[in-house]
DNA sequence: ACTCCAATCTGAACAGTGTTGAGATGGCTT
DNA sequence: AAGCCATCTCAACACTGTTCAGATTGGAGT
């Protein structure tokens, strides 16, 4: 190991690493930017050097593990094997009827296992906010659930007048079941059980979501933090008051 | 109004007050115990007199706030009438048939337009953690959602097989709407579009649900903090750091 | 009416926080 | 070799949650 010296090699991603586990070890926000200077062995004030603000640490390595999550959720849904009709890929088992949902099951599974994982990560991810459109997280999870609704409505396994807003309704249950999980709102008893539950949200929503009458004019239009380019500012100071009360609804009453 | 007392009245009442107001105007976390004592005119260490801790007050705030929302929502079932069948209640409108899913989306919009409408208070309510069974949370919106799920059940709308762990599979899409919503990570345009898309969730899943084939061994059991008295103390002390890595899913693998 | 108690509030203090600015250090280019 | 400039240190600021010895009081008991 290097002796101390005066110069740290890369103390921004060393930063990152000791702020992790210290994320990992005492919590969310059960740490403090002097604390993950001194694991470094670096004084404060360095720290602001390769941070703005604690809060921007905190994106920052929000971002690092979001990419890693993005990665995570594309395995997930590639080792659920190919969707049939889709070109040259591995195919899958047939003799059984292949299950169109397979892909999706798997990576709302994934997403899951990931929160109920390190729970002090998540929790750290999901309480810093949103993730602005121009920050570099290489596959974004949406993106990941993005192509897996493309692929489905490709396949016809989705009609297409649902489509439009479908990560709308495929996320919110599972990220909520993600939220509810992790701050210990619900339990299950074991790992099966949990397998078991959590893809019959996941299956009822889709099921739902394949059946529905869509409006006569179409779904209306939703909009994501992450593709929408017109607000990428959000949330760029200090405590995230949101948007103003009503801001959110009474837009164009 | 009464001249600064040495004894103020309630001054237990007074900091939930005077947090709450904070709260709505700086944020969840963006407000310190020594401001809320300041407004209302005491020193900070009075407030250790009716509080233990300044995690206690937000706990305490977070009682107050859920179970005005579970009041709220319990109204919104009524004004969607009754469910045809059921005993001598306000009639619903006849002529069109009526819709058995009504007074379950009523709550779910209730939910969502709660938490949108003040952002910065739901928030503080999401992250204080699990309101443990023996809080006094007069109607906890939690027994809403139950006794609504049991109307469907016993009407049929809702198959008995899909009943156990329901609150599990229709929580969490509306829960999880709300979340997104409210850090940003989802907008809709106008207040049209936003209950045309709750409305979309909420039904999606219902839907699924209904038609969902039970496993044969039926459905596993889900335990919510509310409800399970097991584990009552959960996240007493100050950081909640959650289940240990994995603590939720490994128990019994 | 008076005493006295226990609840309530104050004041000062402690350790710890995020953040800032002036200066030391030393790897890099020239 | 000279010097630049990113990097890091040190000391300080205002602020936080929390504690504890002591002042203040409303109300109960006599």
């Amino acid at each position: 190991m290097a002796k101390a010296r005066y110069h740290h090699g890369d103390l921004r991603a060393a930063l990152l690493d000791a702020a992790e586990g210290l994320v990992r070890e005492r919590g969310a926000d059960g740490w403090s930017l002097r604390e993950a200077s001194a694991r470094v062995g670096v004084s404060p004030s360095a720290a602001y050097h390769h941070f703005a603000s604690r809060d921007t640490l905190v994106r920052a390595l929000s971002e690092r593990i979001l990419s890693r999550l993005g990665d995570l959720l594309a395995d997930a849904c590639e080792q659920a094997g190919e969707l049939s009709g889709a070109g040259a890929g591995p195919r899958v088992p047939v003799g059984e009827t292949a299950d169109p949902l397979r892909r999706l099951i798997a990576l709302g599974r994934g997403y899951l296992h990931w929160a109920v994982e390190d729970p002090a990560v998540a929790r750290l991810v999901f309480g810093a906010g949103a993730t602005g459109p121009d920050s570099r997280v290489s596959p974004h999870p949406h993106d990941v659930l993005t192509a897996e609704l493309d692929r489905l409505a490709d396949l016809g396994a989705l009609p297409a007048a649902s489509r439009p807003g479908a990560e709308f309704v495929v996320w919110a249950p599972i990220h909520g079941l993600a939220v509810l999980l992790i701050d210990g709102l619900i339990r299950v008893d074991d790992a099966r059980a949990f397998d078991l539950q959590a893809e019959r949200v996941i299956r009822a929503t889709l099921n739902g979501l394949c059946q529905e009458p869509a409006p006569s004019e179409g779904w209306p239009a939703v909009h994501t933090t992450h593709t929408d380019r017109r607000r990428s500012h959000l949330g760029q100071e200090g405590e995230q008051v949101g948007p103003g009360a009503g801001d959110l609804l009474r837009q164009a009453e």
